[in-house]
DNA sequence: CCTCCACCGGAACGTGAGGAGT
DNA sequence: ACTCCTCACGTTCCGGTGGAGG
């Protein structure tokens, strides 16, 4: 039974595989006699149609203004002010679930204290760190340090220094500015510790001639939780909270940037609200409302429409899932994708005799070990591929749910999820085309 | 009502890689 | 260059579980 399930579903590949190649070779064959008369990139080159700047609806652009955050924003400006007189502002934690203008906010009223600060003959600097890579004491320190060494030769002085060293030469800089330094610590909740907020919420005590306060960005307000009562009190002198927004201000947001990026009238009606309606979904994510009309308006390009249209945006909502997924599927290890496609063959095979799509644990698990002893790779134990089976239903590739059989035990049913198309994201992976090929190599063997 | 199945899932532990500190 | 530490990955062990069947 299992030998003739495996090569049911052994046989399926060799198909798909082969038809695979036909469709590349005769693409080819198309793709070389065109190119002999005209150059690729050519009707791509003039299709810039529907944009004037895509760079506007990119998540990375800071605008000049963020709407329906105006009173944030003159609650950091107030909250900052003691810098223009050269004093250190209080510090101050930023709480507000992603995408509700928390970094942009920050980065704006730091770049307009900076410019006020030079009107009036001050030197304040900004720094902006984001401790999802910067996650160290050390990290913090040397690239504070940095900001200050970047038009000098010596920026790389700090490598392989122990961190004490490294803080005293961050301290002799910053004083030796006579500034206020304002560091800007986004994500902040990645630090692997909290020493780097130690040292800063006290580095003032050690200068003479500057001021440092920190601004401290994070999704999770029970953050400080964690936190070292000493650096509790000191850091969460003044807090922002930014509330996620609404359907009707993402609109807002969408307009005022559509009307940068993209060209006139080039915007069906019901296009903006849809993006902004799925993405107040999404906990009111303003950079997944971008992400859908850049994504959209793409879309509506390649397929030279003249208008961005509901349509379109429906299709982004589907690329962005599926790239989601692939990109996740991408990064998975070997063995989980081992078990992953496991699971994705029993259900061909399954669909394929019209039986029930679902699967047990016990049954992926004997798919998953035929497979891995097929490509000479160590089954794991089954405990650990329960373990993968939970984190492939936390990704929502699978969906899994614990049933009891009765006396025939209790086990998980396991099914993909409708809304994936599995099958051409396995075929875009490595391993899968390694699978592919060592079993049309092996079929014999196998059989 | 009790038993038993086929796992679930927590806990403790081992191992190797890689980063931090000196 | 070395030690120490942390973390990810994986194994082993074992108590727990819900409901069909005796």
């Amino acid at each position: 039974m299992q030998n003739n399930q495996t090569l049911g579903a052994y046989q399926l590949d060799v198909e798909n595989k082969k038809n695979t190649l036909l469709l590349v070779a005769s693409n080819n064959n198309t793709a070389s006699k065109e190119a002999r008369t005209r150059n690729v990139f050519d009707h791509l080159a003039q299709a810039e149609k529907l944009f004037a700047n895509r760079e506007i609806l990119q998540t990375t652009y800071i605008p000049d203004v963020l709407p329906h955050r105006e009173k944030e924003m003159n609650d950091l400006a107030a909250m900052l002010v003691p810098a223009l007189r050269m004093q250190a502002p209080s510090n101050v934690i930023i709480y507000g679930l992603p995408g509700t203008g928390k970094t942009a906010l920050a980065k704006i009223v730091g770049k307009e204290l900076e410019s006020k600060g030079l009107e009036n003959g001050h030197h304040i600097f900004v720094i902006y760190l984001n401790c999802h890579h910067i996650d160290t004491q050390h990290r913090v320190l040397q690239n504070i340090a940095k900001h200050f060494t970047k038009e000098q030769s010596d920026h790389n002085c700090f490598v392989g220094l122990p961190t004490d060293e490294v803080y005293s030469k961050t301290l002799a800089l910053v004083d030796g500015q006579k500034c206020v330094a304002v560091v800007i610590l986004d994500e902040v909740d990645k630090l692997k510790d909290d020493a780097a907020l130690y040292t800063l919420t006290r580095i003032n005590d050690n200068l003479k001639q500057s001021k440092v306060s920190v601004i401290c960005i994070s999704n999770n307000l029970r953050f400080t939780e964690f936190l070292d009562s000493r650096i509790q009190s000191s850091l969460g002198e003044e807090n922002l909270i930014f509330s996620p927004y609404d359907a009707q201000q993402l609109q807002d947001i969408l307009r005022e940037r559509a009307k940068l990026a993209l060209k006139p009238y080039v915007l069906d009606d019901g296009a903006i609200p849809l993006c902004a309606a799925l993405a107040a979904q999404d906990n009111g994510d303003a950079r997944r409302a971008l992400d859908l009309l850049r994504v959209a308006a793409e879309l509506a390009e390649r397929n030279n429409d003249i208008k961005v249209t509901i349509r379109h945006v429906r299709q982004a909502q589907n690329k962005i899932e599926r790239d989601r997924i692939a990109e996740v599927i991408c990064g998975l290890p070997d063995q989980q994708k081992l078990v992953l496609y496991a699971i994705w063959r029993l259900h061909i095979h399954n669909k394929r005799n019209n039986t029930p799509t679902v699967a047990s644990t016990g049954e992926i698990y004997n798919a998953y070990t035929d497979l891995s002893k097929a490509v000479r790779y160590n089954p794991l134990t089954q405990r650990r591929v329960a373990d993968f089976i939970s984190e492939l239903d936390t990704i929502g590739v699978i969906t899994a749910r614990v049933i009891s059989k009765g006396r025939h035990g209790r086990t998980r049913e396991i099914e993909l999820s409708s809304s994936i198309d599995l099958t051409n994201i396995l075929q875009q992976d490595n391993l899968f085309a390694e699978i592919s090929q060592y079993k049309i190599k092996n079929q014999s063997r196998l059989i």
